[in-house]
DNA sequence: CCCATATTGAAAACTACTATCAAAAACAAC
DNA sequence: GTTGTTTTTGATAGTAGTTTTCAATATGGG
């Protein structure tokens, strides 16, 4: 919780209310929260809190790299607090809840293969993986 | 362009005027296109296309897997044909030309290793890289 | 405590996408 | 070919997600 608010002023922000709030919300989730969830999670803790607010709050904190938007198959876009280093998501498919992992050296392996391959310089990439949570498996298998 | 008209009849659709448009404008774009795109090039070709038709021939070849929607950084949403096999995309961030390719087995590894470590199962996933082509690195390095 | 400035929230604007429905086209049977 | 049934289409209208604008407010340095 420190986290956010050291990088905000280490970054020249202001600590205000509304990106406590979005902080405390996005650290506590383990699962990825689109924007509307936010602002409803968030009114809970600051009823002034607004939407338009939840939006600049999560850029904001996507590009101090706090956060990760990942990719949702409905929706589009949820939020997801990433712990420092580079991680990828797992997420469920039932209940949505996620796991944050690293995944550094078999992607190396593949992208050096690739970038000799095609002559592309890989820079950035987005992996995510999709499956039932041990708890949503159920009955099945 | 015949793999698209085969997979219609065999899965009982019909072989329309716009459903060709938009495969024949997918299966040339080497770049993912938002529906929007498709929309425009396909106008070139069939000026009577619609907007609508273009997203629901779009969700009908993503359902037959000949094409997927994949994660665009800015917009949202992307399109981008895909050749038969389970395929990634390896995009360039300066041009948006993009190239398939198949990464099995080191992701097996990895999904191996996560699934004994949290007790999911993984079942899809998303995997993209971001980068720059050989054409666009230009004079850097 | 005060002030300059960053930040906020409401409303409106804008974009992406979806539902509805009558008109048009595709395919199959003749 | 023609006909008829059914799928498919495109225009319009509607909904959801996101951004812009701007006056009011809160922040942090002095």
């Amino acid at each position: 919780m420190e986290r956010w608010e050291e990088a905000l002023a280490q970054a020249g922000y202001r600590v205000t209310v509304p990106r406590r709030v979005v902080a405390a919300v996005l650290s506590e989730a383990d699962t990825p929260c689109s924007a509307q969830v936010v602002f409803e999670l968030g009114k809970i803790r600051y009823a002034g809190l607004g939407l338009v607010t939840v939006y600049r709050t999560l850029a904001l904190y996507e590009s101090l790299g706090l956060i990760s938007r990942v990719h949702v198959h409905d929706g589009c876009h949820g939020y997801l607090a990433t712990t420092p280093g580079h991680r990828h998501a797992l997420i469920c498919t039932r209940c949505g809840r996620s796991v944050e992992f690293l995944g550094q050296g078999d992607l190396d392996l593949l992208i050096a293969r690739l970038e000799k391959r095609t002559g592309y310089r890989v820079q950035e990439h987005l992996l995510q993986l999709f499956g039932l949570c041990s708890g949503c498996r159920g009955t099945d298998e």
